[in-house]
DNA sequence: TCAAAAGTGTTAGATTTACACCCATGA
DNA sequence: TCATGGGTGTAAATCTAACACTTTTGA
C-alpha cells in the first residue's frame, strides 16, 4: 500500500505553548529539556505524532498526559520546517498554544515534570526554534482575544470585572478606562453577572460573573 | 545519529492554494489529480517535501515549477494531520496560499500542467481534505487583506482605483462607496498616484496608481 | 449627442474616548 | 475613621456612512 516511494519521512512533532494567567502576568509553562540533544536547555513541552495519530490528537493527548485537564482552548500555531531546527534530527514541528485557568493545573503535577511559569516577559533564550513559536502564538493569541470571547479561558468559572479587566490589560499591553470598559461588557450577554460577591480582593466585595457559551453561540450564528 | 528512535515518521507534503483575480473575480488553480490515489479528481496543486528541503522551501520550489515566478506572497495556512486524509498513505500537509497577478502567470504553462481558475464561489468538490485548507485561506486572506496592504499582489503593477475597489468589493464580499474608498486610498503614502493613464476600461481614461513598498514599510516602522 | 466610467465634499449618525466622584467595608 | 477597591454617566471628539452631480471622450 504504499502508494508515494521514494518520498522521505520524517517526523513530525507538537510542541504546546501553555498560557495562563496568573500574579497579574501572562505567562507560559517550560522546562527542561531531559533528552538529548539539547538536554537542560529551557524548551517548550511537546512530543511525537505516532503512526496513527491526527497531529491535533498528539497535541491533546501530550496535553493531558501534562496537565490532567481535557476540553482545553487550543488552537494551531503553524508547522515548523527548517531542515536543521531540531539537532538531532530531522523533525518538522506543528505548534499549538493553549489557554488554561492556572488553578485548573496542579502545581505537584506541574513540579513533577519540572515544570515553570515565566511571564511572557521574560522568556530565556529556548531550545531550537521554541521562541519563535511563542512570539507566533502571542500575536496570534492578542489577535483571537481582541475579537472573539476567549478571554475567560484564562480566569476561573466566576471572576470579577477588575479581574476580566486587568487580563484584557496585561495581554493587549494597555490599559483599559474602568467605566468604557463596564460600559463595553453590558453590552455583551454572555458575560453574565451571578449575585455572589467575591470579598478576597476587597473589604467591599465584588460581583462575580461568569461566560456563557450557550449565549456566545447564540450570538455568533444571528451574525450570519 | 538517530536520536529519537522508535518514533514514527511519516510524508510531509505542500499544498498550495493559489488566488488570482480575474474578470471581477476571485479565483484559485486546481488541476486534476494526475497520481493513484484519487486521480482524476480535483486537486489542489502540491508535492512532498524532500528529506533535506525546508517546508516553506518547498513549498517555493512547487511554486516555482508551477509557474516560474518567484518572490510571491505566500503565507502558511497550517497544518493538516488527520490520519486518514489521504487515502494513499499517511500524509501530513502543509497548506500555503499564495497571491498572483493573473496576467504574470503564463496562460500555456497552465494548460501544459492541465489547471484551471474556478471562481471561489464555484469551488466544486476537491481530493481529500482540500477544500477545508481553501476554506481556511479564504478566511486568512480576507483577514489579513482588511489589515495589510497585500491586494496589489492580485493586480498589475499599475492599476486604477476603480479596479482596486472591485478587488476589495470581490474579496470582502461587500459594496463600498466610491467616495469613500478614494478618501481612504488618499491617506496612504504607499499607494502612489502616476501620471498614466489607462484608456481601456473607459473613454475618459482613469490615473494609474501604484504601491510603494518603501513606503509602506517607513510606516509600519513608524508605528512601533 | 449620449452613454459610460472617472472624479470630487459635505453632513448626520455612530462610536470612541476622556473624565471624577460616591459607596461599602474591614482593619 | 480611613484606606482600599467597587461601582456609576455624560459630553466632546473622532470616525464612519450616506449621498449626487460634473467631467471627459469615443462611438
Amino acid at each position: 500500500m504504499a502508494f508515494y516511494k521514494d518520498y522521505a519521512k520524517v517526523l513530525v512533532a507538537v510542541d504546546c505553548i501553555i498560557f495562563g494567567f496568573d500574579e497579574g502576568k501572562l505567562k507560559i509553562l517550560i522546562g527542561r529539556r531531559k533528552i538529548d540533544p539539547g538536554r537542560g536547555e529551557w524548551s517548550l513541552y511537546g512530543g511525537f505524532v505516532a503512526a496513527n495519530e491526527d497531529v491535533n490528537d498528539a497535541a491533546n493527548r501530550v496535553l493531558y498526559e501534562l496537565t490532567g485537564l481535557k476540553t482545553l482552548y487550543m488552537r494551531q500555531v503553524g508547522a515548523f520546517g527548517k531542515v536543521d531546527r531540531d539537532p538531532g534530527e530531522r523533525v518538522v514541528s506543528v505548534a499549538y498554544y493553549v489557554l488554561i485557568n492556572t488553578k485548573d493545573y496542579d502545581d505537584n503535577l506541574r513540579r513533577q515534570y519540572g515544570l515553570e511559569w515565566v511571564s511572557v516577559n521574560a522568556i530565556p533564550m529556548l531550545f531550537s526554534d521554541h521562541n519563535i513559536m511563542v512570539q507566533k502564538a502571542l500575536k496570534l493569541m492578542k489577535q483571537k482575544i481582541s475579537t472573539e470571547p476567549v478571554a475567560f479561558r484564562l480566569l476561573p468559572p466566576l471572576f470579577t470585572l477588575t479581574q476580566l479587566q486587568r487580563l484584557y490589560e496585561t495581554i493587549l499591553d494597555t490599559e483599559l478606562d474602568k467605566r468604557n470598559f463596564r460600559k463595553r461588557v453590558k453590552e455583551f450577554s454572555y458575560i453574565e453577572k451571578t449575585e455572589l460577591i467575591d470579598k478576597t480582593s476587597s473589604k467591599r466585595g465584588a460581583y462575580l460573573y461568569r461566560f456563557n457559551q450557550h449565549h456566545y453561540q447564540e450570538e455568533q450564528t444571528f451574525k450570519l
